[in-house]
DNA sequence: GCAGAAATGATAGTAATACTATTATCTTTG
DNA sequence: CAAAGATAATAGTATTACTATCATTTCTGC
């Protein structure tokens, strides 16, 4: 994957003008990523983002409707990303047993080293993912916003690891819930250990979350071979 | 626990004034908690609250700072109860195995009977809590509130049920990751069957959500008691 | 039953947010 | 080089999230 630019392309439904298509767009997003990380999604308002890319927020509004419409696009170019880098890793391994190990891997931890040439820090944005990307779907207009389209990256994600999981259990019952429970609870846990302590365990390594539900996810898939 | 009348003492860092000490008090906390299970959080307001409690909105900050302190007051007063729902579930149960049964079964399924009579309804609550609870500590001051005590009745939960894991499992590594994991992904998954059914899976019972964490807490906890 | 204190009500006002609208200027591109 | 399209500059509105003031009601001890 070193050096090989990938275009993500992001559903029309996410954006009112495509960032990707200008100058001005691509430093809306790549401005966008580095603010919110440093001020929180919450704080995060298009005046500032205007403010420090030197355009009044009226720009910014031509490209997205509102700062929630912004991180939904975000968190749809990450998924659209990772959907890419779980199809990569699984040409490069072989066993099934392998495969699913390497997705809870990719899953779970945040990513360390940007690969890609582009406007996008995939660092900072799998931070933003990791401590707010639940605010992209926490809200009043999920409904219509998922009749639209705005979370199919998502879903396509949890969709391709549960057919992997199936793969290796024809017969589980649950794949979709345990996926989605190790995403969402990977950042949880990485919130937890950095605000709120008393919710997880101290952690030796960067494995910890990673090897947790790596070892849960495999102790219930063999025991229920076993019934 | 039927026809008992148990106060729930919130702690003082949590309100400006208790509203458990006046008929104001009681009538916010009650017409809040109907308000936002009607509305939602985000579309919730003082101002709305005072209409519909014919208040101003200025009495209503006698009682607290903001909407949020009145969901953290809310959550709290929710996990205090829930803890006393613990410790009397415990009375009455012999095994250890099924004391974290029950534990399980009361972290991850919504309360479906409002026996205690008083001015919270504790049905609509916990709807609250499913829906909105990770609204209360997802926030940029999470640190400050964490600081003054906001969180200790979820924490005191947590650190309880995860107790009774280490009775059963003294060396398991992850107690505390293994029931906050349990706890917010029960919240989550009932959400994503109501609004992102795509990240879940359908569901035959109301008892889906705890079976699959019921099997998904034995199976890791029976598996690293055999290695 | 009444003085004083405390709580509540009524009303007003401010700063910030989340937008929308308009017009001027710059920048492409045919 | 002219027309189109994009961006800048500026202004304005509605709502939210408060704070402040003062009048009125209610409570409480004597």
């Amino acid at each position: 994957m070193k050096n090989i630019h990938i275009q993500i392309e992001v559903s029309k439904e996410l954006y009112t003008k495509n960032p990707d298509s200008s100058e001005l767009g691509r430093k809306i997003i790549s401005s966008s990523i580095e603010l919110i990380n440093e001020i929180g999604f919450e704080s995060f308002t298009f005046k500032k983002l205007g403010a420090t890319i030197n355009s009044p927020e009226s720009s910014i509004y031509r490209y997205f409707t509102n700062k929630q419409a912004l991180l939904i696009y975000l968190t749809s170019w990450y998924w659209t990303w990772t959907e890419y880098r779980l199809v990569f890793a699984m040409t490069i391994v072989a066993s099934i047993d392998e495969r699913l190990n390497k997705c809870i891997e990719i899953l779970t931890q945040p990513v360390e080293v940007d690969d890609d040439i582009s406007y996008v820090n995939e660092i900072l944005l799998s931070e933003i993912i990791f401590a707010e990307s639940l605010k992209a779907y926490h809200t009043k207009n999920v409904d219509e916003q998922n009749k639209i389209g705005c979370f199919e990256a998502y879903k396509s994600v949890v969709q391709r690891v549960s057919d992997i999981v199936l793969e290796i259990q024809p017969d589980f019952e649950y794949p979709h819930m345990l996926i989605s429970t190790i995403i969402e609870g990977a950042h949880q846990q990485k919130y937890f250990s950095e605000h709120l302590p008393a919710l997880t365990d101290k952690v030796k390594d960067k494995k910890a979350i990673n090897s947790f539900y790596t070892e849960l996810t495999w102790n219930f898939l063999k025991s229920t071979t076993r019934n």
